[in-house]
DNA sequence: TGCATTGTTGGCGTTTATGCCAACGAACCA
DNA sequence: TGGTTCGTTGGCATAAACGCCAACAATGCA
């Protein structure tokens, strides 16, 4: 069995992606690298929203940035999160399947 | 890209997994299906707490529940999340290795 | 130097999540 | 029927997450 600290630090990373704001800037970033301001371009959030969303998953290590000049670049460092977001799919799916049984019951 | 609303859908089953509690419960429930006791007797918490966390995996799709009696079985509905468990794993050896590489220098 | 641009940080109010206790319904047994 | 066990639900207090505004540091340009 998992131990209950084991669980906490796979949960800080579980955790960065559970916000719609920062799985689709994770989604944006499998495109490759990218700056602040396209990321900021996404949404109808303030600046320091969006900044504050970034460090949350810099800090949890799934992105890193660079200083170019004057703006910031994101890159997404662990390309692995996509199986996250496959999982996540098949889960739906599979409810949607279950609520279509219900239906036809 | 990805819309917001498609990534609500996502959030929803990231969000069942961001916690110690209910995660280590998928762990546990990959090992077959259990009951509520013996789901209760990993942690020392109230039952009640359990079992809104079980409810939590349920409203997301993450686990399934029938009663046998007086007692009630859990089981783990999509066996995938372990790919969010791999991840996880590797994003935190991924920052380990950083963390190595920065005390060398 | 004066000023605009870019992004981060601090602080605050609001919302959501967590965990306990108490109360409850359902099944089982004496 | 009365009492016990099992698990869920309601309600409440505390803690964490979100998003905005304001202030700030850093860079670039006139």
């Amino acid at each position: 069995m998992i131990t209950f600290s084991e669980a906490e630090l796979r949960v800080k990373i579980i955790k960065a992606m559970a916000h719609p704001v920062r799985l689709m800037v994770i989604e944006f970033l499998r495109g490759g690298e990218r700056p602040f301001s396209a990321i900021f371009g996404l949404f109808q959030l303030d600046k320091s929203t969006i900044s504050k969303h970034l460090l949350v998953l810099k800090e949890a290590g799934i992105v890193s940035s660079k200083k170019t000049g004057t703006e910031t670049i994101y890159r997404l460092e662990v390309p692995c999160v996509a199986d996250f977001f496959n999982c996540a799919t098949i889960v739906i799916e599979n409810n949607v399947k279950k609520q279509m049984k219900c239906l036809c019951r």
